[in-house]
Order: C-alpha cells, then structure tokens, then sequence
DNA sequence: TACAAATAGGATAAAATTATCCTAAATAAA
DNA sequence: TTTATTTAGGATAATTTTATCCTATTTGTA
C-alpha cells in the first residue's frame, strides 16, 4: 500500500510529535531507534519531510527535528503520506492505465472508487494529534 | 496498490476471460498488445496464474491460455490479485509491523480497518465474468 | 516421423527502491 | 575563535521489481 520510506516517514513524524509536546528535539539516531528504522535511510525521508514543511530541523550542535507544537493538531495523515509517496494513491487509476475516468474506465474503476474515498477519507480525516497522544498513552505502538 | 505484475495479471485474465467465451485461446503475444504489456514479463506472470489454477494453459501448436467458460463465473478478483501479490494486502499491517492486531496496533490499525474491509469486500464481490462482460460490451477498457 | 507452433523456464539485464557511507555546512557553547 | 555536535546532501551499494533473451519441452499436423 504504502513505501517503506513512507512508513518509517510517518513513524518518525509521530514520534517527533510526540517528543515536541515536551519541547524536545530529536535526532535520526533516536527516531530510528525508536521505530526499528534503518538510520540513514531515515535521514533521508526526515530531510523530505523538512523540505515539504511537515516538520522542521535545527541544524548545528542542539539541533534535531521538531514540530511547533499549534502545528501538530493541524497536520493530517494525508499531508505526510503526499510528502514521500506522492498523490498517486489518491488519483492515480487501479490497474495503471494512463487515462482512466468515467468517460474511458479501466474494468476496476467504478469498483475502485469506495475503496479509495475510504482511503481518502481516513487519511484526511486522521491528524497527527490524535496518533502522537495515542502512542504517548500506550494505546498503540511504533515497533514490533 | 497493486505491483505491475498484479496490474497485468488482472488485465491479462480479463482479457483471456473474455475470449475464451468465444471459445478461443490467446497468445501472450496477443495479450501484451491487447493490454499495453512486455511480451516476456506478461509472459511470466502467465506461468503463475497457471500454476495458481487461475488460468488454463496449452502447450504446443494451436495452443494458447484459455478459462473453462464455466469457471469465469466463479473466478473472483481476490483470485487473482493472491496468485501474484499475495495477501499482504489483506493481512499486512499498514505501517510494516511484525505484529499489529487490537492487542498491539499500530498507529492507524483502527483507522485502517475500514479502507481494508471496503477493499476486501471489493476484490472478494467482484468476479471476473462481470469485468469480462464490460470489456466485451465497451462499458470498459484495458489499456490507455 | 519430421516439422512447426506454442508454452515453460533458466539466465541476464535494467530500473526502481531501499540502505549505507562519507564529507560539507551550520551552529551553540566553551 | 575554536571545537564539538548535528543536519544536508552527494556518491555508492544492495535488494527487489520489472523486463528481456534464449533454449527446452510439448504437441498438433502434414
């Protein structure tokens, strides 16, 4: 469903949210630490989530990664999976046609289109919030 | 979503669907035209489809793939899709964690259950008789 | 039986994704 | 100003996916 780059991308956003609510910056080191990720990878994906606005980084010695903290209630699912995956998920057709809309549809596209909006629905629907404060509660977990 | 060779796989078996209703078999080389593939991949995802008793193969001149005209009918998409893609798509955890279930989920676990179920419903309610009869009758294509 | 036509399958190659390593640039503190 | 720390980013490698090529095997027909 979705790239590795964009799961560890979407761990490592929730685990930078979290360290935020405390005011705390964090680096590659311990995100992917923290998320069973490998670290450079990591690196990378962070340095697209910087260039995308999802979350900032500090250069320099007490730097790290961070989100302001009014940010983080504002930020969606959707807006972390686009930074890495792009929008295809969300526009592209089911079996890879090049055209496919109501005038030329591919055999799935009609069949497609719950599967998508309930996609679509949940990623726009989630906010970063509401998975930092559940990791932060230990409803859900970032690894194993 | 899907991998390349799934989107072929599927697009493939419609095709063969539709002309083994005219009792008639088909080459990969017919095939890959008919549906904008490479001759020699397609050709292998063939072998699979075979060997997973989706499709029927003959060996030899005259031969070709073909579909028992009463199996199109009881041939779903999930079929299809689990012979080349696996069910990862139905049982993976969204964010690529070992074990993710309601006793220790993932960030997105709940959120996801719908899009997977709405998923699942699809590829489990649609058969291959329905996509081929679109195909046949215009309703729907398999490439552009 | 010989031949032609067609799938099966092994060996490679190309491209994309995932992953690692090293150096440059920035920056806070001593 | 120097040093230590930390992100940025280029180069490269490993792995997986996608794609191609060639030969073996099967089988219907002349």
């Amino acid at each position: 469903m979705f790239s590795k780059a964009c799961e560890y991308g979407v761990k490592a956003t929730i685990f930078i949210a979290m360290k935020s609510f405390e005011n705390k910056r964090v680096s590659p080191k311990e995100i992917s630490k923290e998320i069973n990720s490998p670290q450079a990878f990591t690196a990378k994906i962070l340095q697209a989530l910087v260039r995308h606005n999802v979350i900032d980084s500090v250069k320099g010695a007490y730097g790290g990664f961070k989100i302001e903290k009014a940010k983080i209630s504002t930020i969606k699912l959707s807006e972390i999976v686009k930074a890495i995956d792009g929008d295809g998920i969300y526009k592209g057709c089911g079996l890879g046609l090049k055209q496919c809309d109501q005038d030329h549809p591919c055999p799935v596209h009609d069949k497609f289109v719950r599967v998508r909006d309930e996609l679509n629905y949940m990623l726009e629907s989630t906010t970063l919030e509401e998975l930092a404060l559940n990791i932060k509660s230990g409803t859900s977990f970032l690894k194993v």
